[in-house]
DNA sequence: AAGGCCATGTAACAAGTTACATGATTAA
DNA sequence: TTAATCATGTAACTTGTTACATGGCCTT
C-alpha cells in the first residue's frame, strides 16, 4: 500500500515549507504569511498549519524550537524538508477546483425568478469590485517591489474579478426573457 | 449550542433535494445528474452523496425506496425536505471559493524559473481551451432548450475561461523580466 | 493591578477523497 | 456459461471548519 512514497505532501504542507525557507516561523506567523501570499487563492485555516506542522515535524522536515513567549513555536525548514519542497514544486500542479455558491443558487434560480437572483447577484459585485481595485491597486504600486512571480498569480486575480464582473453586468440581459418571476 | 436550528443545510446536500423535486433517484443517478449541472463549479463525490443522503433520510427529509437490481435505492423528496430545500434556496450564498494548484506552483516560481513555469501553463492551456470550446458549443446549440438560468451559469463558464486564457497569454510578458531562469 | 484584548494553540466535528467490495448485465 | 464490464454502494482516511482554551500584553 505504500503510505508515503518518498515524500509526498499536500499543497499546504509544501506551501509551508516554501514560506519557511526566508527563516523560522511560527504556526501564527505562517498563516499571515500564507494569508498575504497565496490567501486569494488557496484557502487554509490556523487548525490546518498547525495539524501540518505536527505532521511534518514527526516526518523530520521541520523542527520545533523552543516556546517562546505565549506558547509561541518556531519551526526551522531541516534539509530533508528542503528537498522534500524542491521535489514538490518541480511536480506539475493539477487542476484547480472551484466552489461558487451564488452558482449554485443561480442553478436553482426557478425557485426565486429573475429579481430575486439580481438582488443577491448585486449584493455580491460590490465585494468583486473591491477585490479588483485592491489588486489593480496592488498592481500599480511601484514601491512594492513585487518579484515577477507575484505579477503573475496578481493578473490572475485581475483577470477573474473583471471576468465576475462582465458576467454579472450581462446577467440581466440572460435572465429576463420569458417572463418575471417573484 | 444548537446543533441544528431549524433545517440547516449544507450546500452540496441542499442540491440534492433540489434535483430530487424532479422524481425519485438514486445516488448514483445524482451523481450524474450533479455533475451535469453544477459540476462545473462545485465538485462532489460519490461518497459524499451517499452520506449525504444517508443523513437527510435520518432527518427525515428524504424517504428511501424498496432496493432494485444492484441494490439500487431510490431516495424520495418529503415535504420536510420541500420546505427545507425552500429555506435553503432563498437564503443568501456564500463567497465563492478557488483552490489553483498551478497559481500555487507560479508563487514560488522562482525555485523553477520563467522557462519551466511557461511549459507548466502550456499543459493547462489546452484544458482551458477545450473547456470554452465545448461552453461554446453548449451555448451556440439551439435544440438544447436551456432554462436561462442555465444559460447564466454556462455564461459564468464561458467568461471564466477566456480570462484564464488571456491570462496565460500575457504571462510570458511578466514572467520574462529579470533574467531568463533554469 | 484589574480588565480587556490579542497572540497562540488545541480539540471536536464536518466535508471531501481514495480505495475497495459486490452483484447485474453483456458479450464472447 | 464464463469472463469482462459496469452500476451501485461502503469503509477508511485526509483535509477543512468551527468552536473553544489559555495566558501574555497593554491600557487605564
Amino acid at each position: 500500500m505504500e503510505r508515503q512514497a518518498v515524500s509526498e505532501l499536500n499543497p499546504t504542507a509544501a506551501s509551508l515549507l516554501g514560506f519557511l525557507h526566508a527563516g523560522a516561523l511560527s504556526g501564527y506567523d505562517l498563516v499571515g504569511v500564507a494569508q498575504l501570499f497565496i490567501g486569494d487563492f488557496w484557502t487554509l485555516t490556523r487548525s490546518q498549519v498547525y495539524r501540518e506542522l505536527k505532521a511534518l515535524a514527526e516526518r523530520g522536515l521541520v523542527e520545533a524550537g523552543e516556546a517562546g513567549p505565549r506558547a509561541r513555536r518556531p519551526y526551522r525548514l531541516t534539509e530533508a524538508g528542503r528537498s522534500a519542497f524542491a521535489e514538490w514544486v518541480a511536480q506539475p500542479p493539477g487542476t484547480e477546483q472551484i466552489r461558487y455558491p451564488l452558482l449554485l443558487t443561480i442553478s436553482f434560480g426557478s425557485w426565486l425568478g429573475p429579481k430575486r437572483l439580481l438582488e443577491l447577484v448585486a449584493e455580491h459585485r460590490g465585494l468583486h469590485e473591491e477585490r479588483l481595485r485592491s489588486y489593480l491597486a496592488l498592481d500599480a504600486d511601484a514601491t512594492v517591489e513585487h518579484e515577477p512571480y507575484q505579477r503573475a498569480t496578481l493578473a490572475f486575480g485581475i483577470h477573474y474579478e473583471r471576468a465576475v464582473l462582465a458576467w454579472m453586468d450581462e446577467l440581466p440581459g440572460i435572465l429576463t426573457r420569458s417572463g418575471p418571476g417573484a
